[in-house]
DNA sequence: GTGAAAGCGCTAACAA
DNA sequence: TTGTTAGCGCTTTCAC
């Protein structure tokens, strides 16, 4: 017990068998009786067994690692989101007795240098991105021909497991007209980011659905900034500063409303009284702002889990599925509108 | 170059030399004549060769990995405090060609249920454990005989890398003094954390230092509370209620302070005029705060840096080093002092 | 200085 | 149903 770990030549002996048995029962393949099994389970319990890793995977060829991928940037935002699709992963890899290897990348990335090292040595059955990276990374990825699955994002060539980004947005939108409101803005950032583009689509949607008109002027959209707080404090001021302004606002996540949240606040409008608010990705901060913020909240963890699996499948070539097209794949996660004090009921629009 | 990678053989074979020559090139072993020496390398580029983990593992009779554990509820908290550490140790590993396998244990961690699979499987050579985790997993930890090295925390028979929280809260503190404040409060919170004592220390210290008695009134702390924002809150509407209301607060960390602030400011208060705060930590939420906020800076990526590089060393019997003491080392890493508006010079009181 | 060979602990043919 | 054996790719004695 106290001494090196015993192996699986231990249990054989212990067992009275030959390790191939032991193998086999181990890894429940092969035929093997009911008795003979008891007895190698039994012996492998009471010697504390744990098979080695390095031992099997070098026979079987591979890591038993999945590679976990992120922009630095994101890693260490404030708001925790991509912790939780990092913790998602975890979760499930553990069902699959894997091992999550987390590492960032910068922003700028340069191709040959910032190679994670994992991916250079190539230690990892899978790899798993979450959100926006460098196109430049992609493409090595792409060359490494290891399956990999995007999180939070989209790409050419790439399975993916994404929010339901238009269909939120729609429900957010949808929810403003419902409380009365016909002039609703637009707030976004970096629409080359499909997550955005999205939302965009999705409030362009609810709109129309509906008979309304998209006004162009109330798409306030900062195309060179990232979606952030600071971001947000500059639309809000262009949002004031509209000749006719809107009664509510649409804002493409939780960051830039609350960026916005503040503008408003300090040029002494109410909310949701003269402009009703609503966020999306439901982030902590939502809940504390000086006005709890209405959001769309997404499921960060199940995003993790899901893009877990669907690598793990794309890994094991099981050959009883049947050969759907390799292709990329969108898994699309729904999300769920939470109403809190920033879009209120408005005294003068009873809801329906 | 598009089948399966190559191996030692080939390298040997591409050199004309014999595989154990190779292995003994590649690891900077024996003595291997200049010309051979170049051979090898230059067949293993060409090759592009990287040695098989799983391989060298196996033969080495170690896994290669550091298995990183801290709390859940302290690596999803809006403060990317732990992720910062995680990422100093990522750096670190990178020098030392290992991997880090990072996990979460819930705060009420269970011995047997909770145990990381990498411990349960012992598929890591070291442990690194960041911030406060349960005792009863430090137990079962202990039992393992595993190397480890907590960060930010302390506990029997365990090295550790911590903050200088004494000295740090004696510098705060030491500011405010110079600032001309007298009373000055103690916000606090759970004790039990040797962190939020040593700031207490520090505290009283820096008053006794200048031949102030610490007056107990002025020790604002909840025992029972972690130190969170709501936490703050609750403190701050106790500072409000003294008789004689201190000048200025030392927060044991920023957290706090953020909620003090919010409580002032909402009974109307000034800050700095009417109450000066300084906080510890500096994290990314003292720069955005209403008034930004004096904080002790916490290095944390050092500390993820320093740790993991402690227990290299403690994982390699380095013949070559003295028989020192095999005990509990603490690695004491300095802070610094931000100011900011939230204790700025007061004019009544010019700075000295 | 270099090579042959054993062995790390496991899986998977292949025999029996 | 079970056992024998040949690897998996590397490190490391031990000869030469």
């Amino acid at each position: 017990m106290s001494t090196s770990r015993s192996t699986i030549r231990d249990v054989a002996r212990a067992a009275g068998v030959s390790i191939s048995t032991v193998s086999l029962v181990l890894n429940n393949k092969g035929h093997v009786s009911e008795a003979t099994r008891r007895r190698v389970l039994k012996a492998a319990r009471e010697l504390g067994y744990v098979p080695s890793r390095a031992a099997r995977d070098l026979s079987l060829k591979r890591t038993g690692n999945i590679g976990f991928v992120l922009r630095d940037d994101h890693f260490t935002r404030s708001e925790p989101f991509y912790t939780y699709i990092f913790l998602g992963t975890e979760f499930e890899a553990r069902l699959h007795n894997l091992y999550v290897l987390l590492t960032t990348i910068p922003r700028d990335y340069q191709p040959r240098v910032h190679t994670p090292r994992f991916l250079r040595e190539r230690n990892v059955d899978g790899l798993l991105v979450a959100g926006k990276v460098s196109d430049t990374f992609l493409q090595e990825v792409r060359a490494m021909k290891l399956p990999t699955v995007l999180i939070d994002y989209e790409a050419e060539g790439f399975p993916a497991v994404v929010i339901d980004n238009q269909g939120g947005a729609r429900v957010a939108v949808e929810h403003l007209l419902q409380q009365g409101h016909r002039r609703i803005a637009f707030v976004g950032a970096d629409l080359q980011h499909p997550s955005i583009a999205n939302r965009l689509e999705g409030y362009r949607g609810a709109l129309v659905r509906t008979g309304q008109t998209p006004d162009p002027a109330l798409v306030l959209v900062d195309e060179e900034a990232e979606p952030t707080r600071a971001t947000g404090q500059r639309l809000g001021q262009r949002l004031l500063e509209l000749k006719t302004r809107p009664t509510a606002a649409f804002c493409a996540n939780d960051a830039l409303a609350l960026g916005v949240m503040e503008t408003l606040l300090q040029a002494g409008l109410r909310i949701p009284e003269d402009v009703a608010l609503v966020g999306f990705d439901d982030v902590q901060g939502a809940t504390q702002a000086p006005v709890p913020l209405t959001s769309v909240r997404v499921f960060k963890e199940q995003l993790g889990e899901l893009a877990m699996r669907h690598l793990v499948e794309r890994m094991t070539p099981d050959e009883t599925r049947r050969p759907y097209a390799r292709g990329q794949h969108i898994i699309v996660v729904p999300c769920e509108l939470v109403v809190r004090a920033s879009s209120a009921h408005r005294k003068a629009y009873p809801p329906a």
